[in-house]
DNA sequence: TTGAAAGCGCTAACAA
DNA sequence: TTGTTAGCGCTTTCAA
């Protein structure tokens, strides 16, 4: 087909720049730069260069531009545990921010086989990504990425590093649960109750101290039961808060939206309504969850799709040279919806 | 650093195959026939340029193998619709089956607006991906991918182009419906009601279809209601089915399992029992629904992980060259849990 | 203002 | 068995 490509060339060539100079009569070299924008040219030439260019259907390939410039724009992200309920809305918004930088982003799940991460980040590194993105949903401290000193930068998002010096982005549990106690002290609840998932999690700890600080500050009291994370066991929790009418809760904090909607269907099957009777707050805004509860129930959002974003940004600013690391906790909100009774706070 | 190289060169300059051939005494061809395990030579001479690639940490760079082979290994997936959790499962299996194969997975969301789209397409064209993967949860078919008739080939997963003649894989959600009402007819129940979502969801027509299809050779009789995908009309319906007990139906199957839940809840407060009195089928096998439910939900699953699989599969086919097209759907399979009665099927 | 040529890291055809 | 060389598609110096 091209008399200047002796070899038969497999796969679906497309223009090169080469075609787009030879058809504007223009050299290579010439060609580039009217693309470009660079140099100083005749705008004539440029604007007919630029013509052939669309008219033949010219896309520059990013890969041999990549080759050129040592940076391809791409960044990979390795999820352990699969992408999960919680990985999902910070990796959309992540692959969001880094689009308007003209990132691409490779996906590659290592589904917490060690074996396979290694074999991901290899993939990865010879595709030269100028960063990592690792994402999880661990109860502990993850193994630190295993590249080269002079590799990638690394970024730890909803999961983090057994190193110190990694960048780690994590939700603010302890005052997310701090938000959600301080509200239920505010409406007046006496004593609040705290069901939550098992205690390896971080997570657990912190919301439970958050917990704690909060009814320690208002000088109330209130029982804690650690189980696992499901509607089961906010069911039975509620036998166990509410055997004794005399130590019974009038709110119950819990560690997830699930459990909260366990309290909830098992307190109305006793008779206790909610929110007069008793409170409920939750806990991750999961709104499938939270919204078909009976009331809709009030909780708090990590705000994971604003952790996303900001993953994208500390990224950009690694990428770009610059040092950063530590342990960096993002801000809980609070969403309001029935569960908890009359309030004056804003809805947002 | 290296004085071969007179231009500094920004970034993190990796070893490259030339770094290795100097270092191992060998010409630059011989050290890449070496690696790459090609052409004839001394057992020796490979072994001691392997040693040296390993010692000083070469991996050869995909961008510029790429750039020779004009294959990336890559494809890109474009989500309309945000990933969502039926998005998920498909991606998530896709992945890994296309990482066996050393393809790599480029990630984007077009978030259904067409502008954004076509940039996706074009970074991901200019990133010279293999192939594309377009998913969505969509009620309708959608403009098919704009890419030059010379183009990567495209595979539609969830989703449909509105092209005859493109590659649609999609679950068969008639026989997937065809499935819970059998299941139903075979414990005997006589009257089965369908309750599901929106009509313009094609999904919706064709589970309905596959309802009455097995109505109609059982001989047996059923209402229809459909309303939207939340338990809160599931609840809503069970009213409207129960208000008149002479025509009330002793089994309801749900387009998907909000509804089936919400059904359940609703017929636990009338105190009528599930599965005696009224036996309860749903759609989805979404199982943190399914499981919660009281009692556990008998439901149909999609296998989106094996329609991930599948696309994969499917897509090596086409980047392979060889020409598919048209609208595939992959069986659903019942999963028995406890909503339904007593059952001699198998679990799984 | 434009062209020629070197080089990014790698492969493969051809010589030696 | 090994070395030399010409590209893959693009950018960028340097010379014309």
């Amino acid at each position: 087909m091209d008399e200047k490509n002796p070899r038969a060339r497999p796969g679906l060539s497309r223009p090169t720049i080469r075609d787009v100079a030879r058809l504007a009569g223009v050299s290579l070299g010439t060609a580039s730069k009217a693309l470009s924008g660079q140099g100083r040219m005749r705008p004539e030439t440029r604007r007919n260069v630029a013509q052939v260019a669309k008219d033949i259907g010219f896309h520059p390939n990013d890969l041999a531009q990549s080759l050129h410039r040592n940076r391809s724009y791409t960044v990979g992200i390795i999820s352990n545990d699969n992408f999960g309920r919680f990985s999902f809305p910070i990796v959309e918004a992540l692959e969001e921010q880094l689009a308007s930088e003209r990132f691409a982003v490779f996906m590659s799940n290592a589904t917490d086989d060690p074996e396979r991460e290694r074999a991901h980040v290899a993939a990865l590194m010879a595709k030269r990504v100028d960063g990592f993105v690792v994402t999880a949903r661990r109860a502990d401290r993850r193994p630190k990425l295993q590249i080269p000193a002079n590799g990638p930068p690394v970024i730890y998002v909803f999961s983090r590093a057994d190193d110190e010096e990694a960048l780690c982005l994590l939700p603010d549990d302890e005052g997310g649960a701090r938000l959600g106690v301080d509200h239920l002290v505010r409406l007046g609840r006496k004593r609040i109750a705290h069901v939550t998932g098992p205690e390896h999690f971080e997570a657990v700890r912190l919301r439970r101290d958050g917990w704690q600080k909060s009814l320690r500050s208002a000088g109330i009291e209130g029982s804690y039961l650690s189980g696992v994370w499901s509607e089961q066991w906010g069911r039975e929790s509620v036998s166990k808060l509410f055997a004794d009418r005399k130590t019974a809760p009038d709110a119950v904090f819990c560690g997830n939206d699930q459990i909260a909607r366990g309290v909830i269907d098992a307190l109305r099957e006793r008779s206790i309504y909610v929110p007069s009777d008793v409170s409920v707050v939750g806990f991750d805004n999961w709104e499938v969850m939270a919204e078909a509860a009976r009331p809709p129930l009030t909780t708090i959002d990590m705000n994971l799709k604003e952790m996303g974003r900001e993953t994208g940004r500390l990224l950009m600013e690694l990428i770009g040279g610059k040092h950063l690391h530590g342990t960096r906790r993002l801000p809980c909100s609070l969403v309001i919806r029935d569960s908890c009774g009359a309030t004056r706070a804003a809805k947002h």
